[in-house]
RNA sequence: GGCGAUGUAGCUCAGUUGGUUAGAGCAUACGGCUCAUAUCCGUAGUGUCCGGGGUUCAAGUCCCUGCAUCGCCA
C-alpha cells in the first residue's frame, strides 16, 4: 500500500527546535524505510500561519501577518535539508492552494448541514485564542498568560462533532492499530466515553481578521483545526488530484502528545462528515526533555536544531533521536547523553569497525572484495545473526520501534568486532598457507557491513551511502528486496579507502583535570589532593549559574504562605519566581526593585505556582536584604 | 477529585503467554590484542525487581493495597 507520512504543520510562533526535529526526522526515517521497502511513498511537512497570535507578533514588529510567517516558515523549511530530510511537499496554510481547499470543505460539510450557527457566551483569553471553562482559572486569571479572561458573547459557527462520537468509538475499537501507541488510544477512549461537545469553528472577522474567510459567510474567518488538519488533503490534491486516491488510504500522521486530540477526535470526525475514509494511523510520541528538565523559552534550554547539527552532524543527531527514545514516552536530551552515544556507538563500535575492516581489506587483500573459500561455524553464526538482524530490523521499524530497530543492528555490529578478534586476521596474514582461511574471513566481515549499512539508510542516509560506497557497491538506492541478500560482493570488486566515518568528539572537560594523563602511580595521591579542595567549586562550575539582574514588575502575595510571594520579573522576558521574602517585603514596595536572579533553576511548584528561578537575598541574622546592583541597569544582564 | 501509565544494577533501559543461579548498553576495575578512530576483545562485580499482603508447586511477571513520579480529564 502507498505510503503517506505527514508531520504536523508547525506554528509559526515560534522557532524550529528539538521537538519540531524528531517529528520530522522519524517521518523521513520512516518514508525512506518504506521507500526501500519498495512502497510508492509521499511525505509532507509545514507551517501553520494564520491566527491572532501570529497577527500580534507581526504588529509588534511592525510588519504583516505574511511577512512576518513568510520568515518564521523559512526557517523551518531551511532547517530541514541539514538533517537530510526531504519531504516532498512544504506546505503552509497561507498557499492559495490551501485556502481553496479549506474552503471547499467547509462548503462541503455545511451543505452536509453539519455546521450550524449558535450563541456562545465565555471568558476568552487572548493569549490562549480560546475560551477558558472557569475551573481553568486561577484566582480568576489565566495560569498560563496572568491575565484576566474578557466575557465576550458572541456567535459563531459550530462543527456537528457529537454526531459522529459513537461511529468513531466503533472505528477505534476495530482498529488496533489506528491509534499507536496504546496508551494514547486508550487515553482517547477514555475521553470518548463522555459525550463531545461541538467544535467552535469560526472567528468574527471583526476580532480576528488574519485567517481563512468561510465560503458561506464572509464576516468569519475559520478557526483553527479546520484550517490546519485540512492541510493533510491538500497536499494530496483533494478533491480531484492525481494523488489524492492514490496515498489517502495510506495515511500516517506522525505527531506529539499535545495534540492528540484534535487528531485522534476532530480530524477523524471531519473526515467522516466529508465522506472521506479516516486516515490509516496516527503514530503518537512524547516529549523531549533537555538535561532532564522541561524545554522552555524562559529557561534558555531550547535545542536548536541548527546548533546541533553543526556540534554532531546531521547523521549523529538522527541516529541519537531515533536510538535514544523509546516511541511513545518522554525522553530526555543532553549534550553528555549525545557525545556518549556518539562517541560509543558511532565512533567507537561503527565507525571503528568499518575502519579496521577497510583497512586489513587494503593490507591483506590489496582493497579488492577477496574471494571466500570453505566456510566455519564462526563464519554461519554471523551470517546467520545478520540476516535476522535484517528480518529484525525491518519488523520493528514497521511497528514504528525505531530504538529497538537500530538496538539490533548494534547487536551485530558488537558482534562483528568480536568476530574479528575471533579470527585475528592479521595472524592469518602472516602465514601464506592461511591465505584462504583469511579471505573468507574478510569476506565474511565485508558481506556482514553491506547489511548493516543497508539497514542505517532510512537513519543516516549520507552516513549509510558513504559505506555502502566504500564496499564498492554501486550508487544507486538500495532496497530490501534486492539488497538483503546475504553476499552481493563479487570478489575482485575494489573497495574504498579506509577513513573515519565518525571522528571521536573530545570529551567534555571537567574544569580541565583530565587534560593531562596521569601516571598511574600518582593516581591515588591525586585523589587524595582532590578531597581536599571538596569545598572548593572550579570556576566552570560557577559559570553554569546564569545569574541575571532581574526588575520586578509585579507582586503579590501567595494565598495561604505568610513566606511567599509570587513575583513578575523582567530578566528580560517576562517570568514567574517565587520568593520566600513575604515577611521582609511587602508586594507595593518591590515594584521596580532590581534583584540577582538564578536564572537557570530547574522550575519548582511552590504552594501551586511554578517558579521560573529564584531571587538572591542577604540573610543578616533576622533580617533579610534583598541582592540588587549598586544602580539600576538593563533587566536581562549578566551578573559575573 | 476521576482515569491511566511508570517504578528492575551507579545511569539508560530489556525482560514475550508465570518456569532454572534476573539480563544488555554506558560508567568503574583488572587483564589481553595490535587490523583499527587511545579503538576492540575478555574477566569482575554490585540488585530488598518501590513497600506490604495474597493466589500458585513456582511471581519481576497475576490479584489486592499503600507510596512515589508523570500524564490525561475535570
Amino acid at each position: 500500500m502507498p505510503f503517506y507520512v505527514t508531520t504536523p504543520i508547525f506554528y509559526v510562533n515560534a522557532q524550529p527546535h528539538l521537538g519540531h526535529t524528531y517529528t520530522t526526522v522519524i517521518a523521513d526515517a520512516a518514508r525512506r524505510f518504506f521507500r526501500m521497502s519498495g512502497e510508492e511513498t509521499r511525505f509532507q511537512t509545514g507551517t501553520d500561519e494564520h491566527g491572532d497570535k501570529i497577527a500580534q507578533a507581526a504588529a509588534a514588529e511592525g510588519v504583516s501577518p505574511k511577512e512576518y510567517a513568510d520568515r518564521i516558515s523559512a526557517m523551518f523549511r531551511e532547517a530541514w535539508p541539514n538533517l537530510a530530510i526531504e519531504p516532498d511537499r512544504f506546505i503552509r496554510t497561507t498557499d492559495p492552494d490551501h485556502v481553496a481547499t479549506v474552503q471547499a470543505a467547509l462548503e462541503k460539510v455545511h451543505e452536509k448541514g453539519d455546521i450550524y450557527f449558535s450563541e456562545y457566551e465565555g471568558l476568552y483569553c487572548v493569549g490562549c485564542e480560546r475560551f477558558l471553562t472557569e475551573k481553568e482559572l486561577v484566582d480568576g486569571k489565566c495560569p498560563d498568560h496572568l491575565k484576566e479572561p474578557e466575557r465576550i458573547a458572541e456567535q459563531n459557527y459550530f462543527f456537528r462533532m457529537s454526531k459522529y462520537q459513537d461511529w468513531l468509538v466503533e472505528h477505534i475499537k476495530a482498529n488496533p492499530e489506528f491509534i499507536r501507541p496504546e496508551r494514547y488510544r486508550n487515553e482517547i477512549l477514555a475521553m470518548l466515553a463522555e459525550p463531545l461537545e461541538d467544535l467552535c469553528i469560526s472567528r468574527p472577522k471583526s476580532r480576528l481578521s488574519w485567517g481563512i474567510p468561510l465560503p458561506f459567510d464572509e464576516n468569519f474567518v475559520t478557526y483553527v483545526w479546520f484550517d490546519a488538519l485540512i492541510n493533510y488533503l491538500t497536499g494530496l490534491g483533494y478533491p480531484d488530484g492525481p494523488d489524492f486516491e492514490k496515498f489517502w488510504p495510506g495515511a500516517v500522521h506522525v505527531i506529539a502528545k499535545d495534540i492528540l486530540k484534535p487528531h485522534a477526535i476532530f480530524w477523524p470526525t471531519m473526515l467522516r462528515s466529508l465522506g472521506l475514509a479516516p486516515y490509516r494511523g496516527l503514530r503518537v510520541h512524547g516529549y523531549w526533555n533537555v538535561d532532564d528538565t522541561k524545554m522552555s523559552k524562559s529557561l534558555g534550554n531550547v535545542v536548536r536544531p541548527g546548533e546541533m547539527v553543526e556540534k554532531y552532524g546531521a547523521a549523529a543527531c538522527r541516529y541519537f533521536l531515533l536510538r535514544e527514545m523509546a516511541f511513545g514516552v518522554d525522553s530526555s536530551f543532553s549534550d553528555e547523553a549525545m557525545t556518549a552515544r556518539y562517541n560509543s556507538d558511532l565512533a567507537n563500535d561503527l565507525g571503528n569497525l568499518f575502519s579496521r575492516s577497510l583497512t586489513m581489506a587494503r593490507n591483506f587483500c590489496d582493497s579488492r572484495v577477496p574471494a571466500p573459500a570453505a566456510f566455519e561455524n564462526g563464519d554461519l553464526e554471523l551470517k546467520e545473526a545478520a540476516e535476522k538482524m535484517v528480518e529484525t530490523f525491518k519488523r520493528e521499524m514497521r511497528a514504528w520501534n525505531f530504538h529497538r530497530a537500530l538496538a539490533e543492528v548494534w547487536l551485530v555490529i558488537g558482534m562483528a568486532n568480536r568476530y574479528i578478534v575471533n579470527n585475528a586476521p592479521w595472524e592469518l596474514a602472516k602465514e601464506p598457507e592461511k591465505r584462504p582461511r583469511l579471505d573468507t574471513v574478510l569476506h565474511t566481515l565485508l558481506a556482514c557491513l553491506r547489511l548493516i549499512a543497508l539497514c542505517l539508510f532510512p537513519v543516516m542516509p549520507d552516513k549509510a551511502r558513504e559505506m555502502w560506497l566504500s564496499l564498492g557497491l554501486n550508487d544507486r538506492e538500495p532496497d530490501f528486496s534486492r539488497d538483503a541478500a546475504w553476499d552481493l560482493l563479487a570478489p575482485g570488486t575494489s573497495l574504498g579507502q579506509p577513513a573515519p566515518l565518525f571522528p571521536r568528539l573530545a570529551k567534555k572537560k571537567t574544569g580541565g583535570k583530565q587534560q593531562q594523563p596521569k601516571a598511574k602511580s600518582g593516581k591515588a595521591s591525586n585523589r587524595k589532593k582532590d578531597k581536599g579542595k571538596e569545598n572548593l567549586i572550579d570556576i566552570s562550575e560557577f559559570s553554569r549559574i546564569d545569574l541575571r539582574l532581574a526588575e520586578i514588575k509585579s507582586a503579590e502575595r501567595i494565598e495561604k504562605s505568610d513566606r511567599l510571594l509570587k513575583l513578575t520579573v523582567l530578566a528580560p522576558e517576562e517570568r514567574t519566581v517565587v520568593a520566600g521574602i513575604a515577611e521582609h517585603y511587602s508586594p507595593d514596595e518591590l515594584i521596580g526593585r532590581q534583584v540577582i536572579l538564578v536564572a537557570n533553576l530547574k522550575p519548582a511548584k511552590l504552594m501551586g505556582v511554578e517558579s521560573h528561578g529564584m531571587v538572591l537575598a542577604i540573610k543578616d541574622g533576622g533580617r533579610l536584604i534583598l541582592s540588587s546592583g549598586s544602580e539600576r541597569a538593563t533587566p536581562g544582564s549578566k551578573v559575573s
